[in-house]
DNA sequence: GTTGGTGCAAAGGATTTGCAACTTG
DNA sequence: CAAGTTGCAAATCCTTTGCACCAAC
């Protein structure tokens, strides 16, 4: 599983220990193809090895600084980051209706940050960009 | 004042009736350049005619359907849009250290959505792009 | 005069914090 | 073994709701 192993050694790489809690998150992440709250995160997770919601909270944290997660404001919040895409650049199409979010990568050139106007003297490191409209089945 | 005069037209437009709490908010959001959050709001407004934070909030979603301010997810949250943009397409350059938030216009063809891989099949309707990095005086 | 908008109080959720106990490397 | 993680309980903060009163068109 490509998502589990990249997330797994970010963490390692970056002094983080790998525990269950952090597994258990991950796996939930990996199957989910709409964004998940805390609390959906909760849901996903065997009930034989539960893990508090606090603490889904507090590893959600974690993987958002490593760019593992990127929360997103619908009622449910957040989704995977594909590994594929360059680094600290993320392309969401979010479906107004179903909620269902697909990242899609932009293989080539992408130039969102080349941009911004050179009068803004901004030092870009990333974007992230939210598409809304209709996903194929909802626009049918 | 070109963003509240439009703001104001919009409302109108739209079968919205114009009140001072709206006004209010209109004002405050105007001239900011950080996101604020319903409180902030409510601070920024003349404390002669105060407006209740539960009303900002209604405000605030009224605006949000019009397209008058975009939500992020920042501690503090609602930045205005400019309407000088292609409707649905906004363009915000965020600040990592002191979250100042400048929208960036782009001038002539935004193609953001033109690159979602046809085999997606998503009918775009806008986008949101959050670019992240230091702005000048913070890079410095 | 109507219809929509606002304020207040309170309910409901979401998120954060402190601390003791437990795991990972 | 030490440092980092977790669970629990509770505090805190954010957001929504119901209802009576008020204001804009």
């Amino acid at each position: 599983m490509q998502f589990i192993d990249q997330s797994i050694e970010l963490l390692k790489d970056n002094g983080y220990k790998i525990t269950g809690p952090r597994v258990a998150v991950l796996n939930a992440l990996a199957t989910a193809h709409i964004p998940l709250s805390p609390y959906d995160i909760e849901e996903r997770i065997p009930e034989n090895i539960p893990v508090n919601v606090v603490t889904i909270y507090r590893v959600l944290d974690v993987f958002e600084q490593l760019g593992i997660v990127h929360r997103i404001l619908t009622k449910h919040g957040y989704v995977r980051c594909d590994f594929e895409e360059k680094p600290g650049c993320h392309h969401f199409a979010i479906c107004d209706r179903c909620e269902q979010v697909s990242e899609f990568v932009q293989k080539k050139e992408c130039d969102t940050e080349m941009r911004i106007p050179s009068q803004c003297h901004f030092q870009s490191a990333g974007h992230f960009a939210e598409v809304t409209g209709l996903c194929e089945a909802c626009s049918r």
